[in-house]
DNA sequence: ATCTAAATTTAGCCTCGACTAAATTTATTT
DNA sequence: AAATAAATTTAGTCGAGGCTAAATTTAGAT
């Protein structure tokens, strides 16, 4: 029987060092300590020790943040794509709503085969967002690149396709899930209202006003 | 969110513990350290600290060994229906084979949650047992009575169901699933050798010769 | 250019759960 | 009943990965 190894953390560390670098900057020690809910402290500890390691999977320069080498990268993207595949397989085999995956998900990316990973992609027919709209990374560990676009920045009878629901918190993913917004559905928007950035939109027969808050949440693709 | 607890190692002690003073004595430090694959003064340690805590799982008295109390059995018999289900599930949902299926769901089985065992055991029918025969304890943590008898005390013209196989080894679970004797088969035995114990067994059209090492380890049903 | 506030790192400490080596207790054999 | 062997426990150590408090660095504002 293999040793049971301390790769938990890490892999966490990993994933959210990839979320938060995601735009190019490399992710500070407090911003990290926030995503793992641990004090900074610890968090520049891990990374030295992280940052010294063998397979070398993130760059380090103190006071300049973390970054993650290609090797690091693809370790993230593994464990991103456990998350998502389990999410996705949650849902669709085992009743979840959308609200719900998030917690289980975490728990399971990390003790996961490989194999496991193939046979739940397989059964699921190889998709290639979650139940959230998230993309998942390929086999290979490639993210595929997202060319959506974010609803608040349509305008009148413009029509797009919901692709993605970036939110976390259930509340919102439910009140979302009652207004019939979620990934697949096609939406049309009627009015904008400069003065509060409201937009109104039509989902199938229902009206909705929605704020900026929620409006810069959900990425549509137009339809032309 | 919460704390992750250690929770982790105990439910393997407790599990390991389960098993071993089934028969009714206690389970020595030896035998745990080698089950756990950890030094036996590893054991020693952590059955000390766990018959000190406040919900008492195990009682403890040096040089006797360790067993557990009611609360113990029943964190003990959540553990194993959360094994023994998720075999079930891996097996019947997802294509594993009886003989993959072990590490897979030893891994799982600390980490799902409740919902997510309640949410298998209903897709899967509520099974009661598992793709090895063996009992799940049931969603109120009782470990249904097995009234099974070794295929090794059956004797010619009488005829049994297997019902049970306790073994563990990939290589011998592939076999006898080559020979047919998996759980539900019906089988019949024709001959007995006093000489060297073996049986000679009918299953369908093929005729096996069964040695002790194998006989004593199938359980079965006699058919009257 | 300096001063202050915020972010980060350092230093030292703690708990867990393993380990080794040595001591002790129990069991077996003569 | 003593002697040896086997099992178990004790004592002390280690690495992981957290934490706090104090020191240091960077960044923003005057």
């Amino acid at each position: 029987m293999k040793k049971s190894a301390s790769t938990q953390s890490v892999q966490d560390y990993l994933k959210h060092i990839y979320e938060l670098t995601e735009k190019g900057s490399p992710a500070s020690t407090n911003d990290l300590a926030r995503e793992l809910d641990i004090k900074p402290a610890s968090v520049t500890g891990m990374i030295q020790k992280l940052a010294a390691e063998k397979p070398t999977l993130v760059e380090y320069q103190k006071h300049q943040g973390v970054t993650l080498t290609p090797t690091g990268k693809r370790a993230a993207l593994e464990v991103i794509r456990h998350h998502r595949l389990l999410e996705t397989w949650l849902v669709q085999t085992l009743g979840y709503s959308w609200d719900e995956v998030h917690e289980e998900a975490e728990r399971l990316e990390h003790v996961i085969s490989e194999d496991f990973e193939r046979r739940i992609a397989a059964a699921l027919g190889n998709p290639t967002r979650d139940p959230h709209g998230e993309l998942i990374p390929t086999a290979d560990l490639k993210m595929p690149v997202d060319d959506t676009t974010p609803l608040s920045s349509l305008r009148p009878s413009q029509s797009a396709t919901i692709q993605r629901v970036a939110a976390a918190d259930p509340n919102l993913l439910r009140h979302l899930d009652s207004l019939g917004l979620t990934p697949g559905i096609q939406i049309e928007v009627t009015e904008y209202s400069a003065f509060d950035n409201n937009l109104t939109v039509k989902v199938g027969r229902k009206i909705n006003v929605l704020g900026l808050n929620i409006t810069t949440k959900i990425f549509v693709e137009l339809i032309s």
